[in-house]
DNA sequence: CTGTATCCTTTTAGATACTG
DNA sequence: CAGTATCTAAAAGGATACAG
């Protein structure tokens, strides 16, 4: 028998499950500033930097429908309110797809630099 | 000196260099599929189930671009092309995060068994 | 087979003002 | 403080036709 030309095709992606989630910009550095515990609807928009209350306000919605994150309402004083967000069970089985990403930038970071410098030694 | 009400702010989000290239629905999945060795256009294409063309360029081009794959055009005939495309250094900088993610994909389907079980025995 | 080109739709996000 | 509402802009993606 003959090896084949062509390879056998990979199996079917089973990456669904998490990209259904997190897709998006927003979403994975949501989960990721949560990874530290819990957080404030503003602790998380300061942390995010750029994002519209519309959009943070989105995305911890479905992320809440999900179940990745609980909202808990802490009634501190009659005028005053506190949300806090914090990841769940299932939250956290992404912790370490966060531990990767982490290690890949850095990687990535280390190849800039590496060839950086040989550009430099040939010139 | 009495401990702060609130905990210190989590470090910058280290996640840029990653999700500047993979975010976006398609080219997790280019990667992932390119993970078991070269592919070529239409292979890709079949992979992918439902893209079109346009975009399967456009997101192979800017991985080129980023240097995370190699085009490479072989001439079989006058009248046929083959190109086929292949993860680089960088490529497969990315591996451990798809092995993360699918395993987090796991864990979840895992959770989603447990909790149907929960729910049928409690009833 | 591997794309381009064009047009159109959907999704995502940003700005701003306002509420309890 | 933690949102909602509204309007607009930009990005991503899809459909289809066509070219070398």
């Amino acid at each position: 028998m003959i090896a084949p030309v062509r390879p056998a095709p990979p199996p079917d992606c089973p990456l669904e499950r998490y990209l259904h989630i997190v897709s998006g910009a927003w979403v994975p550095r949501i989960l990721w500033y949560l990874r530290f515990g819990p957080r404030r609807f503003g602790d998380l928009r300061r942390d995010l930097g750029s994002i519209s209350t519309k959009i943070l306000t989105a995305k911890l919605r479905t992320l809440e429908e999900e179940r990745m994150v609980v909202r808990t309402e802490l009634l501190v004083s009659e005028r005053q309110r506190q949300v806090e967000y914090a990841l769940t069970e299932r939250g956290l089985a992404f912790e370490p797809v966060f531990e990767a990403m982490e290690q890949a930038s850095r990687r990535l970071t280390e190849l800039d630099l590496l060839e950086a410098r040989e550009a430099g030694a040939e010139s």
